[in-house]
DNA sequence: CTGGATGTGGACAGACCTGTCTACATTCAC
DNA sequence: GTGAATGTAGACAGGTCTGTCCACATCCAG
């Protein structure tokens, strides 16, 4: 998930982005000056603004590119674990396996965004809503055709999140892991 | 679960400690300087420091207070949703109902504090985990005595970890509810 | 060549932040 | 009365933060 490793051999504006990614999401929105971002991408204070605006324009097109490189690892991810006699529990479990006990995993750039400014900047829980919706999607069309589809789509959703909460509090994915097994297996309807 | 409307009688270190958890819950602990808990409780900077050497010193403090605070509403939140026909999910839900319909309510203040600050302050995250666990424990009691009581309630606290985001991310209860309600359903034990 | 787009090296302003410190006042137990 | 505990009113230091701005340099299409 981390394209970031050849940075500077991109333009200004896509080092920046790339810089405030790999910042933000580790050590967090608030605590990442953009005197840092500037100096990590190697650029000067006149380019950053030439590029962006302000640190909230920043902060939006780092959850805006988040959510396009998170979403292209799910779908990989996906893939590389493929549903085995159509049972999407494991296969979502082997996902998320794999992305807790990624070298990096910080939780969800989403929800830690929403905590951290949620309230006096509403643009960032309606980013954050929409890249929810966007992955209750992908799961209902993991799941079988059922009257209820939607609503076990959102329901696991809602696991997944308390699971990747767990994940981050913990810093370990077994415990997180293990809940989020005992709930799909109850809520990933029998194909 | 607010007592701290009657927080000038108390003596400074309890007037700072009920202001802090206000603010700090509110609007978040970076978000709040030392300078604003001090104005708003009454005291100096002296008498501040006295009672708290530190920003952090005065953080673990409103955690444990918050988690005292907040078990002991959960404790009468259940009372006052009792269990009928044996059905602790549905006591749950309207619980967690009550919570999240709340006016001041702005998510789990410990997940929001390992978000914000977890990285950097560990033991943040160690007193988030004992709260959680504990949280854990009482759910268990609720439930009926089987083999993998412990392993439910483990994943029944992560399914309402995700609720406590969502409700708090979406600004509105029902979709939560609606989906706490779904996994609950699927994961509680028939008694 | 020319001008626009893009980038450089910072300095600067003002706000906010955490923590240190002085001098003084009040209360209460001994 | 005395001293310890507790509280007051700030001023101050140094650091960090976001955003503004100057002067200059390079590249590339027309």
């Amino acid at each position: 998930m981390n394209p970031d490793k050849s940075r500077f051999a991109l333009p200004a504006r896509d080092r920046i982005l790339a810089t405030a990614h790999e910042l933000f999401y580790r050590d967090g929105i608030r605590a990442t000056g953009i005197d840092r971002v500037i100096a990590e991408a190697g650029v000067t204070k006149v380019t950053f603004y030439r590029h962006f605006p302000s640190k909230n324009a920043l902060i939006l097109a780092y959850l805006e590119y988040r959510h396009r490189l998170w979403m292209d690892w799910l779908d990989e991810a996906l893939k590389r674990h493929p549903c085995r006699a159509q049972d999407a529990a494991e296969q979502l479990i082997g996902v998320f396996r794999e992305w807790f006990e990624s070298e990096h995993y910080r939780g969800c750039a989403f929800l830690n965004a929403v905590v951290e400014l949620g309230g006096g900047f509403p643009e960032v829980a309606e980013i954050a809503c929409r890249h929810k919706h966007e992955v209750t999607e992908v799961i209902a069309r993991l799941l079988p055709e059922c009257p209820e589809r939607e609503e076990r789509a959102l329901a696991i959703a809602v696991v997944l999140d308390g699971a990747i909460l767990r994940a981050q509090m913990e810093k370990a994915a077994s415990p997180a892991l293990a809940a989020l097994q005992t709930s799909l297996r109850a809520l990933v309807p029998a194909s």
